[in-house]
DNA sequence: TTTTAATTTGTAATTATTACAAAATTGAAA
DNA sequence: TTTCAATTTTGTAATAATTACAAATTAAAA
């Protein structure tokens, strides 16, 4: 039973851990896709018949603005969310459409600061052809 | 007169030069803003009065797929294009929303490849507050 | 000119997201 | 326990960016 780790995730921030909040944030912190709306909801249907998609929305902007969660911007049609536990870029393969997780450091994450910019966030795409799909060519 | 440029630039990929594909590619070429479809068409509206919306995603899609532009996914709500002469990063101020080039290069950008994957394309965001917001703290 | 292909245009359809108000739940006070 | 206000969830309707599509226009070829 690994809900004690988005309990403590959840009370830290002061969002009251709701069954909805636990069950959202805990499908993304243990599966470590990176969902959709849609792919949350299809999923944590089958759980709670009940559960609505505004409820998915309300608890991911929460979570986003506690800084739980970060947003992924890296399909033209969706957003996509993500557990940031240790910060890591993003790649996306052009074939099978994965998104995978990439731990290698940019240096650019140290900076604070760029051109007199005040940095706050990151957010590294690579798009390319997976190591999958790349040896079938 | 500067159409030379977005004609070679359109000749060169075999994208036939129409007045309205010159336009929209002179617009973005030469305001270096990062427009959206709405204000290109806003501004493109003025010269001609007979300009369609879905000419302006069909020749952004065309223009795209021939790596002339690049989309910036850096927005929720919208897309926003680029001429990309030199490779740079943006940043974006969650003040004024404005999007800033950053021509300081991050060494990922010579990777060719990463943890097996090809890469092909690279979107390097930043958020934060831009200088001249930030002084007004 | 006539014919054919490519491009543009306007409208309708699609779809992710947001707005909103009613219903349900929670949790503390009485 | 009951009461009651605050919070959360839910369902539906509205919004808005993008896409689909077919007719109209324009350009190129014959
Ligand atoms: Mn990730
Ligand atoms: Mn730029
Ligand atoms: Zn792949
Ligand atoms: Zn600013």
């Amino acid at each position: 039973m690994k809900k004690e780790k988005v309990l403590n995730l959840l009370k830290r921030k002061n969002v009251k851990p709701s069954v909805q909040r636990m069950e959202i944030l805990n499908y993304i912190v243990e599966n470590k896709n990176h969902p959709s709306v849609d792919e949350i909801y299809s999923h944590l249907n089958k759980k709670i018949a009940t559960l609505s998609k505004t409820t998915i929305y309300n608890t991911l902007k929460i979570l986003c603005k506690k800084n739980i969660l970060t947003e992924i911007l890296i399909e033209e049609d969706e957003v996509r969310f993500d557990y940031m536990e240790k910060p890591h870029i993003h790649f996306k393969c052009k074939s099978c459409n994965k998104i995978y997780d990439v731990f290698k450091k940019c240096p650019l994450i140290n900076c604070k600061k760029i051109e007199g910019h005040k940095i706050e966030e990151y957010h590294i795409y690579l798009i390319g052809t997976c190591k999958n799909c790349y040896k079938d060519d």
